[in-house]
DNA sequence: TTTTAGCACTCCCAGGGTGGGAGTGCTAAT
DNA sequence: ATTAGCACTCCCACCCTGGGAGTGCTAAAA
């Protein structure tokens, strides 16, 4: 979120107005009038007043009108200031903890997926948004085993299990057809060669490989490096009737775009590759000039993992109103719950 | 389909006026009056007379006027007496047939779940629908390797490849920690022990195994024989665009129950589990009484594959109105690409 | 100077009324 | 058996309208 180096004067008054005008924004889904302000909250201070700081509000760009003389609704500025300077750092309250690790330890035997799936659904209801959730995938791969397999013709099937427990599969066309004691041998042959090795050390033996050999280790050095730049990765999402239920997609045409950026997550996976790179909870309101298919909503992102070993990444997607606070506070207690996991299951 | 024993019995014209309501309807999603039909269709018979074999076939459950003196609308009935008398068995036009075909060409070196979803998005583009896919899997699983990976303290990894190109993943948790030695030494054993095995093979050469390695084996065994009853295998769906462009789903309460569907798969599993049993195109038309979730839904089913070797299921999900007659041409055409794919993979 | 009460004004929106039109069933003529 | 004619039904798109929430402005109060 970049820094808005001047207009970020707002007095302590404006502050409160603004805050308590996208809470209740939050909560209403409808603009937010002086009065109504005012009588909810207890306020010492009139509509009048309300409404002359709003009115600076609106011209200082956080807040705008739908229309002449409606009440007002934090424009994505609005919201990204609420982000970074009202918003508290709330946890998650306790009980909402229990629940959530209670639900995790029930998986707990489970696969991977299983728990991909159960972490999009519990932060989905919790912020009432979609979740989106990323397998980890090793920051750095080692090689473990790999198979041929023969099928029709010239063709085979590539399998590639690492130490990390990931499985890579391929299919590959060769000139001419070959006999099992060819493959047999040449998978008996990478599979001593490549034993325990990174996908740097992988790739540093290939140069004295020749012929069938060297073709598969450089698909091998391709899918191990895939996996390091977390290209790969299965992308789950969950929740989506949460979302559906939000005035926001009242219309079926919200709701088009919406099922057209998730049927095809290249984009999504995009954002979500960007959260790896960095650290920590990352708020993406409107897109923010950058990704203007994300111009209606709202992204709670952030990494999970063990640093150096295995990441992933989840998100919540939402309607640009969304429950910041909430959703941020799921969003690191689901990714501290994942990294645990990571951690005791691939070894930290 | 159920038989309706006595009600079979229209005339040639009343048949003549049903199958054109049904297609009108289909094509107008409205309701259809005498006149449009008369005058549509050049029928040298008048709007009248029409409107009397209307009246008949409304008295003989075919047809339903959705209010007093609106036109007419199809009943469950009336579709399903299209389906199985009225519908000509055409195929796909040979130029979509090329296109598709074409297509599916672009991908031929891709992964298994690349076809999958391609042929998930011709068939929903060709109905009008949502297509769901399954992943094909083998009838008789034979294993080929497996593998164990540590995890963190008692906990390992079981990798399990099948001569199919089927992987599948498993953690187990043993009562106490276990040396690496153990390990290896236990899977070169069980690999060693099953190399080429079927499913029965397996679990008949299972007791003469005790400790980890038979506690290992009955694992195989549970996954192979899961394979078998295909009980497994990804579920893609793929296309809702073109079906929420649909009039039904103008209102988001349909949206929402359909996104529900789609959210947690297990029925439709089961319905396209059903479609395994049986060989041809079948129909599914507002759940036949039988799937309660699916009352609003028109269902086109089919399996692929390779009998007794390897098999899928593919359908197209779309509202009642639906285009039975190019969804099942369409169904059926990519099924058989979808089988010569298997066939030529897997080896036939 | 800042806050507040008062007030005229704006504009949305839900609700009710209305006319057109497509479609029907019935009857009588062909 | 078919068809023309006709009165009738009922949906639907449209307009209209009143209420109400909210505004900005001005002038008085603090």
């Amino acid at each position: 979120m970049g820094g808005q180096s001047k207009m970020d004067k707002l007095t302590p008054r404006q502050q409160l107005i603004l805050g308590l005008v996208v809470r209740e924004h939050v909560a209403s889904a409808a603009p937010v009038g002086s009065q109504a302000l005012a009588g909810a909250y207890g306020l010492d201070i009139s509509s009048a007043t309300i409404r002359n700081e709003m009115a600076l509000l609106e011209e200082a760009g956080y807040l705008y009108q739908p229309y002449t003389s409606a009440g007002r609704i934090p424009t994505v500025r609005g919201y990204q200031y609420f982000v970074q300077y009202l918003m508290g750092e709330s946890e998650l309250p306790l009980t909402e903890q229990r629940t959530i690790r209670h639900q995790f330890h029930q998986v707990w035997r489970e696969e991977m997926e299983q728990w991909l799936r159960l972490s999009a659904v519990i932060l989905a209801r919790k912020a009432g948004a979609a979740a989106l959730v990323t397998a980890p995938a090793p920051t750095r791969s080692h090689f473990r085993h790999m198979e041929l397999l023969p099928l029709l013709g010239s063709r085979g099937m590539l399998v590639l299990i690492l130490e990390e427990g990931i499985v890579e599969r391929q299919i590959f066309t060769l000139e001419q057809p070959l006999s099992l004691g060819t493959l047999a041998r040449t998978s008996a042959q990478l599979n001593e060669l490549f034993e325990g090795c990174s996908t740097d050390e992988v790739r540093m033996r290939c140069p004295s490989l020749s012929g069938l050999a060297r073709k598969l280790a450089d698909r091998i050095v391709q899918l191990m490096a895939a996996q390091d730049a977390q290209i790969g990765g299965q992308l789950f999402y969950e929740g989506l009737t949460f979302m559906l239920e939000q005035p926001e997609f009242a219309d079926r045409k919200a709701i088009q775009r919406l099922i057209n950026l998730l049927e095809r997550p290249q984009l999504l996976r995009q954002v979500l590759a960007e959260a790896l790179t960095r650290s920590g909870v990352q708020v993406l309101i409107g897109g923010e000039g950058r990704w203007e298919a994300l111009r209606e909503y709202g992204l709670v992102l952030t990494r999970y993992g063990v640093d150096d070993y295995a990441l992933g990444a989840l998100g919540l997607l939402g309607p640009i109103r969304m429950p910041y606070e909430r959703a941020i506070s799921a969003a690191r207690y689901v990714a501290e719950l994942m990294s645990e996991l990571v951690r005791s299951h691939y070894g930290g």
